[in-house]
DNA sequence: GAAATATAGTGTAAAAAATACACTAAATAC
DNA sequence: GTATTTAGTGTATTTTTTACACTATATTTC
């Protein structure tokens, strides 16, 4: 692409709006009972071995979520997750390169969906746990924070802990999901009767059995679109 | 800047996500009853003669939001007013002249800092009603309606409202900001409780008088910096 | 196979918040 | 002084939130 409106005479070039853009993905899940995210180890300066967000620049002819899509694929082999733009950091200084604008992205997934090392890009990425990661390239702890500040906002009036379970769950699951979300612990008997007033689940006639303990009951989400509640807890 | 990272060779320099940089700002105020939104008339193509949002491209050393705050105060001479980022439009054809991703910013001001022509870039601003306002320019009605919404929700739960009024209001007054902003009537009674034991407000010893009824208390913000609520309403 | 252990599952009372609703008060206009 | 206009006020009902402890049913251990 061309330099295609120049605004004023060709040396005081400070008006352009010329930039690089990239997209960057916080993408969190839960394994082990912790919430993680996912981070790749830069192959190349700037922060050459540092951990960052997956991430990179657009193409011509993508849309912003296609290139987050993209990028994210490409570099951790995971696809078909929940993704909705964060926020735009902008700072001339965010870059040692120059002046790259990123688009970052908010994505949640299922710890299904996080088979990493089955793709090509995927040996570097890892997940991490969010209390606990090492230190990030740019200004991707910035970012992280803002994601997870969103998350714990948006699951009070949201149904998006969808994106983070399997089909069926149980009660006490997706209880789990908030409580590492939140990083506190709610109450069992006032968590359960408001998400089940809420009607966003649906009984499954099949119980989690196996375990060393009585067998719990599976639900599912009626929808695992995203919905809007008026309020949530 | 040069190409610092182009990812294969020479020539399929697809990747380099070059793009150039703009901020929109949809600044919403109440006049006569009304809430408006501010444009400015484009005096060049495309779309010239066309109202659109005020905005325009990054200079090389600003943040995004520095590029919003001048461009506001240049194209239609408000300053000092509300600021936040709202949403990042990037695709690929949303402008004519090629790749220009704009990061569009939401913004609130009381009447009084309106005071348009009285700055130079100001002749072609004009305030418009949000129920009615002509045909603009590029995707800028896709990005007012979201602005709309965003004000829509947010005043529900911080104290935002005080960047929409003056100093001291009463509350009929504020009350009318809210019904304006949803375009719905809410319960007097209700309304004053609720915003009364809420504790955003300090009661001045003045009352609005001159007007043909009886005279109303005047109240004004205690914090006229942005404060999220748990709830409101 | 009895006991220990682990988690599932359940109800109620109290407090707080939201909602619905109608009349009196005090100024100006005529 | 009568009409008009908006300010200002309280209560009863419903809904939502919160706090709180025991029984049920499986597996594991001895």
């Amino acid at each position: 692409m061309k330099n295609s409106k120049v605004t004023k005479t060709k040396k005081e070039h400070i008006n352009t709006g010329n930039a690089k853009i990239t997209t960057d993905i916080v993408i969190f899940t839960i394994e082990d009972g912790e919430l993680k995210i996912l981070l790749v180890k830069r192959k190349y300066e700037p922060f050459k071995g540092r951990w960052a967000l997956p991430g990179g620049f657009i193409k011509e002819v993508e849309t912003l979520e296609e290139t987050a899509r993209r990028e994210l694929s490409e570099e951790t082999g995971v696809s078909g997750v929940y993704l909705e733009q964060l926020y735009t950091f902008g700072e001339p200084k965010r870059d040692p390169r120059g002046r790259v604008v990123t688009a970052a992205y908010f994505a949640l997934a299922p710890k299904h969906l996080m088979s990493l090392s089955a793709s090509s890009g995927a040996e570097d990425a890892k997940l991490f746990s969010v209390k606990k990661h090492p230190e990030l390239a740019f200004d991707h702890e910035k970012i992280m924070q803002k994601a997870l500040h969103r998350l714990q906002n948006k699951i009070q009036y949201t149904n998006l802990s969808w994106s983070l379970l399997p089909n069926a769950f149980t009660l006490s699951e997706i209880q789990a999901v908030y409580e590492l979300i939140w990083d506190k612990k709610v109450d069992k008997r006032n968590f359960r009767k408001k998400m089940l007033t809420l009607g966003l689940l649906k009984p499954l006639s099949k119980e989690r059995t196996g375990l060393r303990q009585r067998p719990a009951k599976l639900y599912a989400f009626k929808t695992k679109t995203y919905v809007e509640l008026r309020r949530f807890f």
